[in-house]
DNA sequence: GGAAGAAGTGAACCATCATTCAGACTTTCC
DNA sequence: GGAAAGTCTGAATGATGGTTCACTTCTTCC
């Protein structure tokens, strides 16, 4: 006979999908992709593995998901606040603030859309993501130019560099634990980061020798 | 009995390895740490896998001597440039430049190195090749603002976006493949990496290119 | 209530490699 | 020449981990 779902089974069935979706992000936040085995999400989300290619046909589109998940969120988190108010130098400043800081309060998470080891799927959308950030970046930057606020330059080499400097800070963070210093981390980084886009120099804030 | 290998027996095992070595370099940078199974690299080599453990206690061993060679050569050449003589500036300068373009001109080799997926071990080798390359850049930032040539800044900050932004492009070349566009990108790139070092914008004449 | 369809389970299956090892082949030394 | 020691081979072994599937459990609908 038919069978046709009902709204709320279809409902528990979205449910479990998102659970699985949040869970899986969790286990990748914590130990990585190569260690985030089918078994292990299985587990996180308390289902069994079997239960997970009722949700995705293979490992591979679940990581995708996850992956676009969480690196979507975080560009509309930066493009917001790089094409919110503000002058093309201001917002620039902030964006990198804000990318910073919301990778090193969530390093896990930030390493495995950043960098840690992936499968090629995975890759693939690594590369788009990395691209999409430059792209916001590059975009600011070419305001600042036509503003006259920032001297000429290739928008998306200083972009890349931006990304770069990040990512690069985030696998070796330099020794960064305790508050005080991420804040002294950030305003470093975030001067580095005018300066590159050739910024005039701001007031100097504290600058941890090295 | 005893047996003592001659100098030759002891001259051809020598080369065996060193062959082996090379050969394992050339199959990583072609296809990658993922991709380079103990048949393909034994293949290449032109011998049969189990041999490779006449060498290597295991692949993972094998992995490591391929990536220190080639990375402590990386190191030297860089170091030497950024040790050399001129100023720190122009040190700094001619090292961004050197690097790029190596990493440009073997893409496979430097990607391999800075970026592709492998395994722990070599996780860890990378980790601190990135280190070494960041204390280079580190050391004549230093100096250059022990100099009075660089305003004050967090040389290692600048030191590891430097390194990742070339680590950056070399992941998504913007396009870059003739000549000409290649230079035009490591032009760029030396623009970028002083403006972040805050070196002042008109200063240098034509670079020496390397 | 019960038949039919769908979702959930987890042990078995299978593909992929790193690693081993018994035997073939080579070199040393008397 | 030949025995001992070493090197080389490549198929067998073993571990890992994604995927499947026969079976159980839950939902729908009459």
């Amino acid at each position: 006979m038919a069978y046709r779902k009902t709204p709320a089974e279809i409902r528990r069935l979205q449910a479990a999908r998102e659970h699985l979706v949040v869970c899986a992000t969790q286990v990748v936040a914590e130990v990585g992709w190569s260690q985030a085995s089918v078994t292990a999400v299985a587990d996180a989300a308390g289902i069994a593995a079997g239960s997970v290619y009722q949700h995705f046909p293979s490992k591979a589109a679940l990581a995708v998901e996850v992956f676009r998940r969480a690196a979507g969120h975080e560009v509309d988190v930066l493009g917001e606040v790089l094409r919110g108010p503000g002058s093309p130098v201001e917002r620039l400043s902030r964006g990198v603030r804000v990318f910073a800081r919301r990778a090193l309060e969530n390093r896990g998470l930030a390493y495995a859309l950043l960098a840690a080891p992936a499968e090629p799927a995975v890759g693939a959308e690594r590369l788009d993501f990395r691209r999409r950030y430059r792209a916001l970046f590059a975009e600011v930057v070419d305001e600042g130019m036509a503003q006259g606020l920032l001297p000429a330059q290739n928008a998306g080499i200083t972009a890349a560099a931006l990304t770069g400097a990040i990512g690069e800070i985030l696998v070796d963070p330099l020794g960064a634990s305790d508050d005080h210093s991420t804040e002294a981390l950030l305003t470093d980084l975030t001067a580095t980061a005018l300066r590159c886009a050739g910024a005039p120099p701001a007031e100097p804030g504290p600058t941890t020798p090295t």
